[in-house]
RNA sequence: GGCUAGGUGGCAGAGUGGUUAUGCAGCGGCCUGCAAAGCCGUGGACGCCGGUUCGAUUCCGACCCUAGCCUCCA
């Protein structure tokens, strides 16, 4: 499996969050059963990437090596698993170099100008996977033709470098590769000439996917580049585009800051990965419920390790993520077993049942703090735990000598500290409230 | 203008040619000193107009609306 990763010339962006986290729940589960290898690139090479670099006034390779790292962590905040190669453009200009040469021999492209463009006319198929029509599009192509392009949808696979810009020796002089062709090349090495799945945005279908198959089938005489192709819908930010010009893009970097990773991760798998899905206040509350409800069902339940291990998923919960990885069923299923769980009586069968969630929710990538980590959240109001076991040991004294409104008073303080009492049989317990 | 997805109850969001999605919120009950959590029960929906059908939210057609792509973008 093949994943357009990021362009490292700032952090990723809650948009660019949602492809990772779902082809990271794809991998999961295609481990389950088949022998992955799972591709996820890095452009380290590209026109925004020098930009920044002049923008920041520092030298390319900091602005790269600074964002890679802050992706992989900020991704890694999200439960996302390190893929198996994580291949960057800049080690693969000698593939890319070689492909275009392949290209340009078998005339699917022709050097002019300093640069080597792909001929789309060339190639009969071009436009089937993202269902245009070549004609139609050449007809209305909104872009100011280059004078060296022969038609308007011909696409760089090579051009010329100014000194001050990252440059490569080539046939065609000093330059720099396209964005189309890194991809191409890299998944050619790596995966081979077909690979079984190709992922990304839905917004890369055209030009990139378009431009990546015709490239690699081109250069392969014809051979298939990828058997399915899986894009996940696109973001919205309270029912707009998220975009710098209305200021409403949210960084990983900075959400992590406030919000459990998993409860980014799960507000992510909360919509089925082809729909669109609207990202606000609510979608984030509504996950961090969901988790407190999940959670609320194996607190307590002391599973042992050996039991813990060896436990599968639900049933039903493996066929909704089979079935095109519908994790909406996916979740409801997991609430009937929460459901279920919270009916039990007999410790063995809620070991058994508990480790079966949890084993679902591992292979979901959430649920993977231990629960009272969870409930006792992270400490915003000021109130220690020290303090908070305190004070509720001076209620069950007050409870013990059935002075309720001393109790009330305790729970009030608490309450307004942000902290919530469950009395139960087993004794008092909390919870932060931090939605 | 062309292409591609959608329009489901207060919100989020699955699914199905006839029978409960689920989560959050609401209402009633159980439990509790009272709560909380949990459990039980419950109201509320499939954009609009036609067609096919014994029966359509589900299939087909038109229409309206929304989003994305057509230029860098997950």
């Amino acid at each position: 499996m093949y994943l357009c990763g990021p362009t490292v010339y700032n952090y990723a962006h809650i948009g660019n969050a949602r492809p990772a986290v779902v082809f990271d729940l794809l991998a999961r589960l295609l481990r389950r059963s088949y022998k992955l290898t799972f591709a996820r690139n890095i452009t380290d090479v590209d026109d925004k990437i020098n930009q920044a670099a002049i923008d920041a006034g520092k030298p390319i390779d900091e602005i790269t090596a600074k964002f890679i790292t802050a992706y992989n962590e900020d991704m890694a905040a999200l439960g996302v698993l390190p893929p198996d190669i994580e291949p960057r453009a800049t080690q693969h200009i000698g593939e890319m170099i070689a492909m275009i040469e392949t290209l340009i021999a078998k005339k699917f492209a022709y050097a002019a100008d300093g640069h080597v463009l792909f001929d789309v006319t060339a190639n009969p198929d071009y436009g089937a996977l993202s269902k245009r029509d070549l004609r139609e599009m050449i007809a209305g192509a909104r872009v100011e033709v280059a004078p060296y392009k022969r038609a308007a949808h011909d696409f760089v696979l090579w051009k010329p470098s100014t000194p001050e810009l990252p440059g490569w020796d080539s046939p065609w002089g000093r330059g720099r590769p396209g964005w189309h062709i890194e991809c191409s090349a890299m998944s050619a090495k790596h995966l081979g000439k077909t690979i079984d799945i190709h992922a990304g945005g839905q917004d890369l279908v055209f030009p990139h996917h378009e431009n990546e198959m015709a490239q690699s089938s081109c250069a392969h005489d014809g051979a298939m580049f990828a058997r399915y192709w899986v894009h996940n819908g696109f973001l919205s930010m309270d029912s707009t585009k998220m975009s710098k010009s209305l200021g409403n893009v949210l960084l990983v970097h900075d959400l992590i800051k406030t919000i459990p990773g998993e409860v980014i991760r799960l507000a992510l798998l909360s919509a089925h990965y082809r729909q669109p899905l609207d990202w606000s206040d609510d979608t984030v509350m509504m996950a961090r419920k969901m988790l407190d409800r999940l959670y609320g069902a194996v607190r307590g339940i002391d599973i042992p390790a050996a039991q813990r291990r060896s436990a599968e998923p639900p049933a039903a919960v493996m066929a909704a993520l089979e079935d095109d990885l519908n994790t909406p069923m996916a979740l409801k299923e997991m609430f009937g077993t929460v459901r279920a769980l919270n009916k039990l009586d007999d410790s063995a069968e809620r070991q058994s049942l508990a480790a079966s969630l949890l084993a679902g929710a591992e292979l979901m990538g959430i649920m993977q703090s231990d629960a009272e980590a969870w409930f006792a959240g992270s400490n915003t109001s000021g109130i220690g735990d020290e303090e908070i076991e305190q004070l509720l040991a001076r209620r069950t004294e007050a409870k013990a000598a059935k002075n309720y409104q001393l109790a009330d008073e305790i729970r009030d303080q608490l309450a307004a500290a942000g902290v919530i009492i469950e009395d139960s049989p087993a004794g008092v317990r909390w919870r932060r409230n931090n939605s």
